[in-house]
DNA sequence: GTCATTTATCATGC
DNA sequence: GCATGATAAATGAC
């Protein structure tokens, strides 16, 4: 039994698994409108973390793909950030 | 399997070129990223396990016997600590807040 | 030294 | 076929 779980633990890590569009859309509102600094402190991310059923871990490299591969090709994600930009402009006062 | 670009067994050294003239410090380009052999990480691991934290004598013997520059080897050392305590988190994780089958 | 991060690469999903 | 999450080198703050 202990057995099962260890490999099953090993080999689950590479084993990538999509995120479920709630949580993506969670993780959108943050960084949309933080954009000028989408840098989550450790307390948000965790945060972050139990509101989208995930590790903090998860979040840590959510955050690290989308900074880069949005700084890369920022057009690409356009038209994103217009939609998240305007489900929450209000509350990004600060 | 590995050409490591910049560290030859016998000479070559230093690469910090800087583009430009004069003393200003310029942002040396990044050095590029570049996964290590089968061998290079068995060699690595092997030592590992016997010590979590390398001396100087044995950094700079690893390094020759891999073509790595003894500043690749310390800093191996260091993410292979951080990796080695996040294995430790998510296994303490894993096996918590679990049923246990 | 640790540790968050950047960047490229890997492995998978679809 | 790329999008996406996780991991592997490399840097820098402290």
């Amino acid at each position: 039994a202990v057995m099962i779980l260890r490999s099953r633990f090993l080999d689950a890590r590479r084993k990538r698994r999509n995120f479920n569009k709630q949580a993506t859309e969670i993780l959108n509102e943050y960084f949309y409108s933080h954009l000028s600094n989408p840098y989550p402190s450790e307390e948000a991310k965790e945060e972050l973390a139990k509101k989208c059923g995930i590790t903090v871990s998860q979040v840590s490299n959510w955050f690290g793909n989308k900074r880069i591969r949005y700084k890369k090709n920022i057009g690409k994600f356009q038209e994103e950030a217009n939609i998240y930009a305007a489900k929450t402009a209000v509350t990004a006062t600060n | 399997e590995n050409t490591n670009p910049g560290s030859s067994a016998s000479s070559s050294s230093a690469n910090k070129e800087s583009g430009k003239s004069g003393g200003a410090s310029a942002p040396r380009t990044r050095k590029k990223r570049c996964p290590y052999s089968k061998f290079q990480i068995r060699e690595l691991e092997r030592e590992f396990f016997f010590n979590v934290y390398i001396n100087k004598e044995k950094r700079l013997q690893l390094s020759r016997m891999l073509n790595l520059t003894d500043r690749q080897v310390k800093i191996w050392f260091q993410n292979r600590r951080m990796k080695e305590k996040k294995l430790s988190r998510d296994r303490l994780q894993y096996f918590s807040g679990n049923p246990l089958l």
